[in-house]
RNA sequence: GGGAUCUUAGCUCAGCUGGGAGAGCAUCUGCCUUACAAGCAGAGGGUCACAGGUUCGAGCCCUGUAGGUCCCACCA
């Protein structure tokens, strides 16, 4: 025996060791080779925050299927990696990080701050990446970049300055986002629609001049009335023709604001009247710019109200809604509640109810640069896998707003303008150009913005900037485009979307082909898994208990692209089970292999069976490759999971077993044993991608040490390896195994003999069961006979005649298969067969099917037929002989 | 309000361009058998949500209904 393996896999420790040993050898290292085809992945950076979860394991998995896939059909496969540095995420990390400490992100000012930021990053920065190993992920490392790295800083302020001068980035005083806990603006996407329940006020303002007279409105905010500078009517509603251009009173702050005429007000909707806050309502502002009205901002950057909220300044914004709706009433111009059910904005990351605010900040105009996005799609040229996602990229791209970019962070990169405090001039330029002077007059004044840019606007050029971009390096040249991007649908606008107007901005290409996109994983019950839940699953706990390729072969298993899953450890266990399926098939096969020197037979000495799962393994190599090219990860390792389950080790190894306990190596041997060990490698290499470490393990347990199964050649179809099968032949092998099965447990022996008793078919071999079709039964009816040898375990004929009656036992042919049975499956086989039959004539005779079915379709129902007809034939001779 | 998507075995889900209703888990029966009890042999269990339509043929295509999920959206 070459090596020993343990009876259960054990992946403990084996992960590790085989890890180190690709790593060491550089297998992950992607080189510029023009002799070879390049294949691109760029990996989603994970936040140096972050800790590795069920989604970065579902996302690297899928990633590294298509990597050591590629890689094995020759391919220049770069997977490349890095982190990001997730500028609010690790802002407010490191914030609660300091305040464990006593120490206020203010009192260590930007750089310090900064400072302590790059501490975290050094500390924090690599584990998730060293996580992202022990799921096996074969990403080129020595390539690992990150977001504010050099090169990508670089990139970004050559981005910046480059839209800048195009006009492309503008600054602009637009109402924006404001989160008043993280105190920074944010982006439409940052902001989650959430429905809660609140009130509707239906309140009143006294019209100027008319004592007495009012117009009701209703709102939800009632204190942001501070800041209205008008009311509205739609201009066709006849009810309120004759109060348009006139005053109403403002109470509290004692403004005169106009009544004015607007289409966006709904006649239908509340009272048909809507109080106008330019400075804190998305609608309002605009309704404001068409009517030349006031902005005034009521709030601080925390939300409190500030000095233009009279009064109330200093007050929390709900808390001055209850006292300004006590006050209205108590002035008797509140004139009802409702309940009323809304969507409030929310900031996705620390779920603070957002605030509308008119500020100065750095906007991308987005609808020049959307257009060659959408176009991409409408070409083919970029294709999301499940398709339907198009839809979804297209409509956010067909109504795209304009990119609030800038954020007041100091994690970041910072943005390149320079401000004149004397003269108002502003510098757009890289820091390397930084100017100390102001071009316009000349005062050596000029100060940097304060501000950062959205994490996104990095991560946009990701694809490129991490090859090397703005430089034209050869990697660039030869790895970009990239060729598929793997990611969940929660991430398409706000990356995807970027990145894919990006490449075509600045390198005139879109960024990769494919976008793959993954649900979520979900816990038992279907819930997202949270932490505020504590209902998430830990991979790494998981790879504790089953290892890195159960957990692997679980996210993958069953799963169709763009589909949430659940996940349950029932199914990770399956996982492992089959891994232990792998591992002892491949032990059983290493034990017969022993010492012997196999070698490749003649095709005469090919057995039935031995054709069959040769051509089976074949076949199976096509369809692998053929849904792997399709990114159905879920369905090509079903496939894998089913052939060596179901088929090699079930039958395959079953049938073969009396020739490979023969003690004499004969050809029949040798044929059994190499094409069992074929099968198995070719198998193996399938399964690698999706379970790297067991089958490397096996891999080289059978050829060497030396070698890889990572770099080794990923099977193709051979033609000359697609041997007819002969199902019957080998129908009637698994029923004799069966019998064979079945007779060892009906025998009468002590169960602790039984395992030494191996039957061997002697005067009636065995083979002459595959090599006879029809007549088998006559054959074996003839012969009958069965001799039970113990000599496995070193038992002779006298250990067995003393523990079975007969020395040379007998058998009979019915006790090896039951006829009863056998004519009864035989019975229904044939009842399928009759339905299959008129099924495929009936086809085959209908003229509409014969006129519009595609020439192929027509060819293969022959084939089937064809088929059919002879299993039919094979069926009804064997009932026959059973007479 | 707009859009997407789902409804298949007790549970969780596959089923890709229309032609055999499937897997895992669970249940039941029998087995510690020289690869594997993390296993083997076998069994039961489904009007493919409902109603129409197209087709020689529908889980799959079309229309509608019911229910669920998700995304987008400025009804104050």
């Amino acid at each position: 025996m070459s090596k020993e393996l343990a009876k259960t896999y054990d992946p403990k420790g084996l992960e590790d060791r085989l890890y180190k040993k690709w790593e060491e050898n550089g297998y992950f290292h992607a080189e510029v080779d023009r002799s070879k085809k390049p294949f691109t992945i760029v990996m989603p950076p994970p936040n140096i925050t972050g800790q590795l979860h069920m989604g970065h394991a579902l996302d690297n998995t899928m990633q590294d299927i298509l990597i050591r896939y590629k890689r094995m059909q020759g391919y220049s496969a770069l997977w490349q990696p890095g982190t990001d540095h997730a500028a609010i995420a690790t802002e407010v990390k490191v914030i609660e990080h300091l305040k464990k400490q006593g120490i206020e992100k203010d009192s260590l000012g930007r750089e310090g701050f900064l400072e302590k930021c790059w501490e975290w990053k050094d500390e924090y920065g690599t584990r998730i990446i060293n996580q992202l190993k022990k799921m096996g992920s074969s990403a080129d490392w020595e390539r690992e970049r990150f977001t504010m790295d050099e090169g990508c800083s670089k990139a970004v302020e050559d981005v910046f300055v480059k839209l800048y001068k195009e006009g492309y980035i503008y600054k602009g005083n637009r109402i924006i986002n404001w989160c008043p806990v993280c105190q920074t603006s944010i982006s439409d996407a940052e902001v989650e629609h959430q429905e809660q329940a609140g009130h509707f006020w239906h309140m009143k303002y006294e019209i100027v001049g008319e004592p007495g007279r009012f117009v009701t409105f209703a709102t939800t905010r009632p204190e942001t009335m501070l800041g209205d500078t008008a009311v509205a009517v739609n201009p066709k509603d006849e009810r309120y023709q004759d109060i348009i251009g006139k005053t109403v009173m403002l109470p509290f702050v004692n403004r005169e604001i106009p009544v004015v005429a607007d289409e966006y007000v709904d006649m239908e909707f509340g009272t048909g009247v809507v109080k106008i806050t330019p400075a804190h309502d998305p609608n309002d502002f605009e309704v404001g710019k068409r009517h030349d009205l006031p902005v005034i901002n009521v709030l601080n950057d925390d939300a409190t109200i500030n000095s233009n909220g009279g009064e109330f300044e200093g007050m929390d914004r709900y808390e001055a809604r209850e006292i300004i709706v006590k006050k209205m009433d108590e002035m008797g111009l509140l004139v009802k509640i409702e309940d009323h059910t809304h969507n409030v904005g929310t900031h996705d990351r620390c779920n603070t109810t957002v605030e509308p605010m008119v500020k100065p900040q750095w906007f991308v105009a987005m609808e020049e640069l959307a257009k060659p996005a959408i176009e991409a799609i409408k070409t083919g040229e970029l294709t999301f896998v499940p398709k339907n996602y198009d839809k979804t990229y297209l409509h956010w791209l067909e109504n795209i707003r304009d990119w609030c970019i800038s954020r007041q962070l100091w994690w970041g990169h910072r943005i390149p303008a320079y401000y004149c405090p004397e003269c108002g001039e502003t510098v757009v330029a890289p820091a390397s150009e930084a100017p100390t002077v102001c071009p316009k007059c000349g005062c050596n004044h000029m100060k940097q913005d304060e501000d950062t840019l959205d994490t996104w606007f990095s991560s946009a050029l990701w694809p490129f900037s991490t090859l090397g971009w703005p430089e034209k390096t050869e990697e660039l040249d030869y790895f970009y485009p990239t060729n598929v991007l793997v990611t969940g649908y929660d991430i398409i606008f706000f990356w995807v979307i970027r990145m894919v107007f990006s490449g075509y901005a600045h390198t005139g290409k879109s960024p990769f082909s494919t976008v793959l996109i993954h649900g979520l994983v979900r816990d038992s019950q279907g819930r997202k898994m949270s932490k505020s839940l504590g209902n998430g699953i830990d991979p790494l706990e998981i790879i504790d208990n089953y290892g890195a390729d159960a957990l692997r072969l679980t996210l993958i298993t069953g799963n169709a692209p763009g589909n949430d899953m659940r996940f349950y450890n029932e199914r990770v266990e399956n996982s492992r089970n089959f891994a232990n399926k792998v591992w002892n098939a491949s032990r059983f096969i290493m034990m017969n292999l022993a010492d012997n020197e196999v070698t490749k037979p003649a095709d005469a000495d090919l057995a039935t069976e031995d054709k069959w799962i040769i051509s089976k393994v074949n076949t199976l190599a096509k369809d692998v490759t053929e849904n792997m090219d399709k990114f159905e990860l879920g369905i090509a390792v079903q496939k894998v999971y089913d052939f060596i389950w179901d088929e090699f080790c079930d039958w395959y190894i079953e049938i073969v077993k009396p020739r490979m306990y023969s003690q004499e190596y004969t050809a029949s041997k040798n044929a059994a044993l190499w094409t069992a060990k074929f099968a198995l490698t070719n198998a193996l290499k399938m399964l690698h991608p999706f379970m790297p470490f067991i089958t490397e393990e096996i891999f080289c347990t059978l050829q060497s040490e030396e070698e890889t199964i990572m770099l080794s050649a990923w099977p193709e179809f051979d033609s000359a390896l697609d041997f007819p099968t002969e199902e019957a032949k080998v129908e009637r092998a698994k029923d004799v195994v069966r019998g064979m099965r079945q007779l060892r447990t009906d025998m009468d022996v002590p169960p602790s003999k039984k395992a030494a008793i191996h039957i061997v078919a002697e005067s009636a071999d065995v083979r002459a069961i595959f090599d006879e079709i029809t007549p088998i039964f006559a054959t074996l009816a003839g012969a009958t006979d069965v001799i039970v040898q113990a000599d496995k375990l070193g038992i002779g004929a006298d250990a067995v005649s003393a523990v079975i009656p007969d020395a040379t036992l007998f058998v009979p042919l019915e006790d090896l298969v039951d006829f009863e049975k056998e004519k009864e499956r035989l019975t229904k086989e044939k009842e399928k067969l009759e339905k299959e039959l008129a099924r495929s004539r009936g086809m085959l005779s209908n003229e509409k099917f014969m006129s519009k079915a595609p020439e192929a379709k027509v060819a293969e129902e022959r084939e089937k037929l064809a088929k059919y007809e002879q299993m039919m034939a094979q069926v009804e001779a064997r009932l026959a002989s059973m007479k």
